[in-house]
DNA sequence: TTACTAATAAAGCAATCACTTAATTAAGGA
DNA sequence: TCCTTAATTAAGTGATTGCTTTATTAGTAA
């Protein structure tokens, strides 16, 4: 990931389990570093690298009081990323040949899915 | 990116402007590889392997007629990871703390706002 | 001051990324 | 057959990724 536009971070920072799970926790609740990482097989360090991406794109913030930094998501660029795959999910729907794609897989799933059971 | 779990997999394919551009074309109809690789400032090897990574990622099929490839978009991949997104939106909003934040952003904003006009 | 805790910075490393050019495969038309 | 077109494979390159260990910064408390 070479690209530095918005979305692109804002995707690349999405494309890693560690960094969707810290994620999922702060969606839940502002938390500070230590409580995030608890969970996590690595070192401090890494998750601390994991922060710096999130945080470059935007999608949380750190405050610090005494030597804690506390977390916290932010949603606008999941807003923006959720409007890009809607925007296209809602294209694609609209498109005959898609359609009948679908209509295809669909009937192709259920026979798969007959020859299975 | 190392992970290879399959939603790791879409938002990695999404990371990147110039397969974002092949699926926004893609999302209005089906095309050959170069009709796809036509608007794009890269080499033909270099289409190919943007359209490796979409097709791993599950957001792509190639059908080949004599030496064309037809490419079509597929949009379930996308339906998981627009689901990934919303469900963590969602959360966030329920949350008291991100309620607060974002009211206090939001006032902010409009406090910036005029301060700009 | 000294020690302890929370977190980040610095440096190094193997693997992957996003390209490139050159070579190859596969099909159609003269 | 020979030539052209469409696309992929192979190989190479510099930059980036996701970790590591070690060192450093910053705050609290004895």
């Amino acid at each position: 990931m070479t690209a530095s536009d918005p979305l692109s971070l804002v995707f690349a920072a999405l494309a890693d389990p560690t960094r969707r799970e810290i994620l999922s926790r702060l969606s839940r609740g502002s938390a500070t570093v230590g409580e995030v990482a608890a969970p996590l097989a690595m070192s401090a360090p890494a998750v601390s690298q994991h922060l710096k991406v999130l945080e470059r794109a935007g999608l949380i913030t750190r405050t610090a009081h005494a030597q804690w930094r506390t977390l916290s998501m932010q949603a606008e660029p999941l807003d923006q990323a959720s409007a890009w795959v809607e925007k296209h999910r809602r294209e694609w729907n609209l498109r005959l040949d898609a359609l009948e794609d679908h209509l295809r897989t669909m009937r192709t799933t259920h026979r798969t899915q007959e020859a299975e059971s």
